[in-house]
DNA sequence: CTGAAAGCGCTTACAG
DNA sequence: CTGAAAGCGCTTACAG
């Protein structure tokens, strides 16, 4: 690989030259520049990022921290990421943490390490140390999306949960069902509280506290299925509705239905949640809970821009869902 | 941060100690170890990697490029990836070009600025002269996988797509099928020109040459829709059964066939190419052809690897498929 | 507008 | 087993 050195002796001046001429062409005369660029074309050169970033102090990269890169709903997020991320000269390093914990930590090396200038994080569920070392010590540029933690303030773009499940629920009850179920993600996922405290308050509100009933999926299409199964035995007082966390449990309850021989929407109702594009493809097509995942990442990435510069953000942004009415829901029948 | 002078400092030695015990433990004894250790551990040093890179001549970072991140089928390609980088202690950077040569471009610049050691090539739809420089003058470490060039040959793994297609035709030969159509991928893709070698193949085979019908879709679920909403059209002679390039495209034809109101497998038998998680919960449950995502993605990292430490690699790795066969598929009904 | 020089944080051949 | 020193390829304050 050739060098700025090379480049240098060629155009017949100062490695400084070159760098300026790169860095701030209009600090450097016409004819000089000339002679750099030419002698930049001849050679192929391109300015070797390690010792840039070794002497700049900074990467341009910044690290995407996903729970699980097979969940399709992630990546219109990370389309938003990029878009914006690509803009501003910025590399985006895709990291999938899986279920396992150390490969969020190799993730985060990358931060002290100069590898990285800021993270976005797309789950809670990587180890709370990590995420406090960020605060305290480095103090280094992080910017959560979808997903927050509790009882750490940290600068956020989201939907409100809350409200997103209070309005679904609200629609079925509206719909006359009074036996509405949930397939809530993981337990302690909190924006799965923040649904299941929606759910339970608008039950309540209608009087129908008494017909809650909350099972736990992954969030992914079988266990939406096993769950739905469970919740539809025919020996059960089984719900009319079925409120689901993501579209893929959604879809396995619909799976779970049809295996049982019950309509949908006569016999049961599905709402699910993010609007994947299948959701419009399944049958029937899904009832669901779209959020604007393109800008959630243009958001957060912008969030995460202005932390790298300096800024000082403490914004928590919520953005706001729709409910979406398709075919999967409608007025219980006989049941 | 703190630097490799710091911890020499602490520990009381020279920094080319701290780095050999990082590098090469067993070359410093017990005692300065012990100290080298403590030191490090004291003030949480992390070596810088741009240092690092620019003194190694290597980023142990590859670049994996995809054409499109949302496409279900590549996520358990990328894990199969990460899996062997990882524990080879390579990073991956998951590059998505979208339709957008300039994207594939900057991740290839990575190569040159010691940014990447390699790139794995998870799609042909890139500009060839970027390959082709990566031939010639770098000469950097290029593995393919899933797709390929006709007129370049690279390392490669891949599935044997003409074999693939062909034993699908068979099957629904076999059923008795007579006017089997196709919904292809995008024309000019080498995979798909092979899986359609093989369907018109076999259909020659069997003497049913006059009956094949490709249409082109670009493997989303909703060019699948269209395309299979224009072959169902009932002013048509239409096709008993639909081979499919995709499996969102497969799903899309079970819209269609839906809206349609025609019956599968009674009235169309589908069958996709994939084996995406969904297939096996959609409506019917969707026979389709299976590759083995995550060895190809295991593969493909390892002859990189390969490269990478300099080994000469020409293999043209083919992987087994798999004729799923679910519900999608039946006997033609009276048609 | 331009160049000489220092220095970013590491690694490694060399000498002891 | 250990250290002094050179050098990877850039960028930038400083001087002119």
């Amino acid at each position: 690989m050739s060098t700025i050195k090379e480049v240098a002796r060629i155009a017949g001046c100062s490695t400084a030259t070159v760098s300026r001429t790169l860095a701030t062409p209009d600090k450097v005369s016409e004819a000089t520049r000339g002679r750099v660029t030419r002698a930049i074309a001849q050679v192929g050169y391109t300015p070797n990022g390690a010792a840039r970033s070794l002497r700049r102090r900074e990467s341009r990269t910044i690290v995407a921290l996903l729970p699980d890169i097979s969940n399709p709903f992630f990546s219109e997020i990370i389309n938003g990421i990029e878009d914006v991320a690509h803009q501003a000269g910025y590399r985006v390093l895709i990291g999938d943490c899986e279920r396992d914990p150390a490969r969020a930590g190799a993730y985060f090396d990358l931060l002290p390490a100069n590898q990285a200038d800021g993270v976005l994080l797309l789950t809670a569920d990587v180890p709370r140390a990590l995420v406090e070392s960020a605060q305290h010590q480095g103090r280094f540029p992080l910017v959560m999306a979808c997903e927050f933690f509790n009882d750490i303030d940290l600068p956020t773009v989201a939907v409100d949960n809350y409200r997103a499940a209070c309005q679904a629920i609200d629609y079925l009850i509206s719909l006359d069902h009074r036996r509405i179920a949930t397939i809530s993600g993981p337990a302690a996922n909190p924006i799965c509280r923040e649904r299941e405290r929606g759910y339970l308050d608008t039950l309540t509100a209608h009087g129908l506290a008494e017909h809650a009933l909350t099972l736990c999926g992954d969030f992914g299409v079988h266990s939406g299925y096993v769950q739905g199964l469970s919740l539809l035995a025919p020996s059960k007082r089984r719900p009319t509705a079925i409120f689901c966390h993501s579209d893929e449990m959604a879809i396995g309850v619909l799976k779970a239905a049809r295996q049982l021989d019950l309509d949908v929407p006569k016999d049961l109702s599905v709402v699910g949640f993010d609007d994947i594009r299948l959701s419009e493809y399944c049958d029937p097509e899904l009832t669901t809970i779209s959020q604007p995942r393109s800008r959630i990442g243009q958001q957060a990435m912008r969030l995460l821009l202005g932390l790298i510069r300096g800024e000082t953000i403490t914004a928590q942004q919520i953005l706001a869902t729709q409910l979406i009415v398709r075919q999967s829901t409608g007025k219980p029948g006989q049941g």
